[in-house]
DNA sequence: CGTGTTTTGTACTGACCAGTCAACAACAGC
DNA sequence: GCTGTTGTTGACTGGTCAGTACAAAACACG
């Protein structure tokens, strides 16, 4: 009962996650939210308290959305090598496409928040080892079927690509230099 | 001529460093830093200008001090996975003592900054292109002695070491598990 | 000393910040 | 169609923001 809401959670929190991304939370004000999500700022307190807890939801729904697409390319038909390229060939096309060059929101979020304390950091935390899991089992797959060396524990190796993968990232956030990342990719691959 | 200043310049870049570190940019406010450097309003403008201004001075002078730190790392004596072990096990020390969990300042402003345009991305991009060019002559070196594989070019060898290196950065931003961190120091090493 | 120049401290500015509030609007159930 | 409940709107709040203005203070030089 009462009024009904007009507009739609989802698509609000995805505008919100379009401004906290291009500007990192700090820099983005209430105003923006407002513009962004074209709610007036009493319907966004009201559905959503506080421009932390509008953060966290933004954060939470990046993580879905990007971890699902992720996992889409790991899951791809093709050799373990094959889809572990893709996954970082697609990283920086994406990056050095986006003329804000706005990198990975949870990635930006883990930078900008001070300590591993609060819901923010968990999150991105708990996104970081979604990624390595899925990695790691993507190497036992690989060694299992002989594909790649089989001399190194799976998650050793899952966690250094994982790094190198955050590494490549950051990167893309200052270079423009496609070769320069390529190299990443070629070296991460031949490691494996 | 004129009254003298009571301060010295690097001190209070220092200080204001020290304030960016943990803060950010944004959340920085100029009130902490005349806190933190124990100038005044006035003092500060004067011999600065601007926050922004006081940021880049910061930025270059973190830049500065951590090149001096890495380089000397890099040029110890020891073999080449030696020194470059210590140069990513130091990191972890250093991370993971940080009550703050500041990171690296050099990429936390990289992460901050929106774009590759302006001083403080141009700033980090020459950073990161001095550890590039090190840590290659160092694969070199270590090609050249027969301590490394020389099947693959140093420059590529060099760029995925750079990589998983600040990745390593972001990790221990959000985790303290020190056996996940160290487990990527030994896939860097195994990839060389 | 006196004068010119720079620094310093502090009060001040207008803008903008996150968040609140109360009047009004839109629905559901009766 | 009345009533209770929720959503919307836009003006409003106190506080804080980066930056400025200006007078007092501290020197160098003559």
């Amino acid at each position: 009962m009462g009024r009904p809401r007009e507009f739609s959670d989802p698509a609000v929190v995805d505008a919100a996650m379009e401004a906290f991304w291009e500007k990192g939370y700090e820099a983005t004000t209430t105003q923006d939210l407002c513009t962004r999500t074209g709610l007036g700022r009493g319907s966004l307190y009201n559905a959503f308290g506080s421009k932390h807890r509008l953060y966290e939801e933004a954060v939470r729904r990046y993580a879905e959305t990007w971890a699902e697409t992720q996992l889409a390319v790991l899951a791809e038909p093709g050799s373990v090598r094959e889809r572990l390229r893709d996954l970082m060939l697609g990283v920086i096309d994406a990056d050095l496409a986006d003329p804000g060059r706005r990198g990975c929101l949870a990635l930006n979020a883990a930078t900008e928040s001070s300590g591993r304390d609060g819901d923010v950091p968990a999150l991105v935390r708990r996104q970081f080892a979604d990624l390595e899991q899925a990695l790691c089992r993507l190497v036992e797959v690989g060694q299992r079927t002989g594909e790649l060396s089989a001399d190194r524990p799976p998650l050793q190796v899952a966690r250094t690509f994982q790094s190198t993968y955050y590494g490549l990232r950051v990167l893309a956030k200052v270079t423009d230099d496609r070769g320069a990342l390529r190299d990443v990719v070629e070296g991460a691959l031949a490691a494996l």
